[in-house]
DNA sequence: GAGAAAAACTAATAAGTGTTAGTTTTGCAA
DNA sequence: TTGCAAAACTAACACTTATTAGTTTTTCTC
């Protein structure tokens, strides 16, 4: 009879959790079994009964996490009496670390929050509603400083939230792409554009 | 006894994977089953085994044509005698545009490609591949030539890539963004940056 | 209108789904 | 060592899945 393996700073539904990010990262939600998800824990699919309530219990705290985290960051954010492209240039680089640091999570908030039921969905789609209204915010607030160029502040969020949400892409083995110039090369980009 | 209908231009099985394609999109692959994608045609889901092999064949269909498209336009662009900078203008034009007109099909490409079976799964990553390696050259020729910042091209690419498939989250009936408004904004943006 | 082909149908299959019930084993506290 | 709770197990259920077989209906061609 095996047993769900806890590490030091984690409990056995924190352990699930993860080894589901991962699973629904690389299979999708609906595509994962929970008894696939078992294997991958060493434990037969009822066990984890005793530790969860569903399936759908899963994806729910992997989503409401990640957006969680990224809104804190950008009420903090806001708050810091710093110039409104040096904000802007905070939110890029905390989008990266997150898809370092949490990759899996963010990767099945990003793909996987349709299969949430409501009313978690409805709550999900506000929390980022909130989140592209504060980044929108900060741009048109640059425009009147004049910090930033006259531009659509809509399209503006639009292009910046694809690009660092598109780091999922990034190949971490590449060698000759470290993570800091991962960074500074896409925030630099995003600002001052890639022509003369 | 309900029949598939057909219209004009197209014959049941190109009706059947359009509409495979708008499901494939709000549900996701996995998640939509035959039975619904019958439904949604007025018909029997066995009676789509008369004009398709498997719902597999489907997402194939699907993610071939997008990924067809796409090549053969780049392929054209690079033969193409203008400056590397209209090149990639053009690359992200094409983007927005078929974002646009084939919205389904090429969101799904992009979504559901991972249910590809082997060796469709290969074949459609090499294809992609090619295309992002023809965009990194592109941008390394831009460098050479002193068209664009020197920065690291794979970086530019992936930055360019992700902005442009963001669209799929572009709401069309934002009144106040009109097509062309994003179109110039984001090949704006991306070329030119954000900060005077 | 007759015959053939196309395309719909119904019925069924085998496999896989999340989850519950009931039972046994494990590990800790006394 | 005993007793209890946590957590594993096996067996099973009620559904849903893609797909096949076999049959009937529709549509096209002559």
């Amino acid at each position: 009879m095996a047993k769900i393996l806890t590490s030091k700073n984690g409990t056995k539904k924190e352990v699930i959790i993860q080894k589901a990010a991962l699973l629904f990262k690389s299979k999708s939600y609906t595509a994962a079994s929970m008894r696939e998800l078992a294997e991958a824990l060493g434990v037969e699919a009822p066990s984890l009964y005793n530790h969860i309530g569903s399936k759908s219990e899963l994806l729910q705290a992997i989503c409401f996490r990640v957006g969680n985290k990224f809104t804190l960051q950008i009420e903090m954010t806001k708050s810091n009496p710093v110039a409104v492209i040096a904000k802007i240039e905070a939110v890029i680089r905390f989008h990266i670390q997150m898809m370092l640091e949490n990759f899996d999570e963010v990767y099945v908030a990003n793909h996987e929050w349709k299969h949430l039921p409501e009313p978690f969905l409805s709550d999900f789609l506000n929390i980022r509603r909130g989140y592209e209204k504060s980044l929108t915010d900060l741009v048109e607030t640059g425009i009147e400083k004049n910090e930033i160029k006259k531009t659509n502040p809509y399209v503006a969020v639009l292009t910046i939230l694809s690009a660092v949400r598109g780091i999922e892409f990034w190949q971490r083995n590449k060698k000759n792409v470290s993570q800091q110039v991962l960074e500074d090369d896409m925030v630099n980009h995003l600002l001052n554009g890639i022509v003369w």
